[in-house]
DNA sequence: CACACTTAGTTCGCATTAGAACTATATATT
DNA sequence: AATATATAGTTCTAATGCGAACTAAGTGTG
């Protein structure tokens, strides 16, 4: 008794569709005692001449108060370092150190390897088209978002009536619960 | 200069989508004075006679560990309640306290109103088709997880030669740096 | 120059998050 | 029944994750 394909339905399967692949992820990141925020911010580093804390947070995802402690951890494992900003004096420059380059070489490459096994069935066209439609999924959150108490707003109130029903079916599929 | 559309873009975007819709819903909870995952457990034992710690972990995609936490804090708040099982006495049953079914029956249509904006351009079959591209991404990550040291692992180490070439194109998109 | 205002990082508080160790209860096997 | 094994929750630790307050440094306007 599947819940039938509804937003509910869709945004449920984007969580654990996340949430089993970053588990997958971690099983290769850990084995080189990294997190994987801390993995995500050596490969974003690599090949990189270095990048400010702002940049750094952009690229992967990563709020700035969280940001501070991964670097710092990162640094006590000598993989980065801060370098003040020459041009900036607010700014600090993140970059690898030898000793994270040297990682970087050694375990990006496999690390691509691992998480490509994932696309083995897929052709570019369906990469593509997977693409796609989590850019469209994307774009429709920030078109809600910087809607507020607009039309959307109206056209979803108006809707709010008839939602109690769907609810309810949706609800029905997880009663054989106990 | 976009990188193009390989896998690692194309879980840049996942990620990236992910955590959009995240803040997205918590805009809308936060007014409630809950958490996502707080709020999830409450509409997930919606129209429930409430089900076992190990059924809503599964549903929520919340670890156990997590789960005696976040519980606990609802309890706290006098939204749901521990009632040890009958059956089993390892078990406890969660369920929504009376101030608990109040809540969910006053916000949920609301949420769903709120979260149904996103969609507002999408037909039926596009919802079904975003649906398929994550569950079939989902499953090949599967595959890629149970599939280990096996024919895929042979595969992607010999394409692995090649991913250094791959690796220094995907990175020079975000040599516009400092 | 003095002023308000913005921006870059840090710090703090609170709530997850995963994973491992632990307790108590079931279940299976002999 | 006695033992081994598996399961349900709890507890613990280390590391995010978000938001707000804070400091220091830049930018703008008068």
């Amino acid at each position: 008794m599947n819940p039938p394909s509804t937003f509910p339905t869709v945004l449920r399967e984007l969580l654990r569709t996340h949430q089993t692949f970053l588990s997958y992820a971690a099983t290769h990141v850990h084995t080189l005692d990294l997190t994987l925020p801390q993995f995500d911010i050596i490969i974003t580093l690599g090949n990189t001449v270095g990048m400010t804390f702002k940049k750094l947070g952009e690229e992967t995802l990563i709020t700035k108060g969280t940001l501070t402690g991964v670097i710092s951890r990162l640094e006590d494992k000598a993989l980065v370092q801060r370098v003040a900003s020459e041009t900036d004096g607010r700014s600090q420059i993140v970059r690898l150190t030898a000793e994270g380059e040297s990682l970087y070489e050694r375990t990006f490459p496999e690390h691509l390897a691992f998480i490509y096994r994932i696309f083995n069935d897929y052709s570019p066209e369906d990469i593509a088209t997977l693409e796609a439609a989590l850019l469209r999924l994307r774009n429709a959150v920030i078109t809600a978002r910087s809607d507020e108490s607009g039309e959307l707003a109206d056209k979803a109130n108006g809707w709010c009536a008839k939602v109690k029903d769907v609810c309810k079916h949706y609800q029905d599929g997880l009663d054989d619960v106990i």
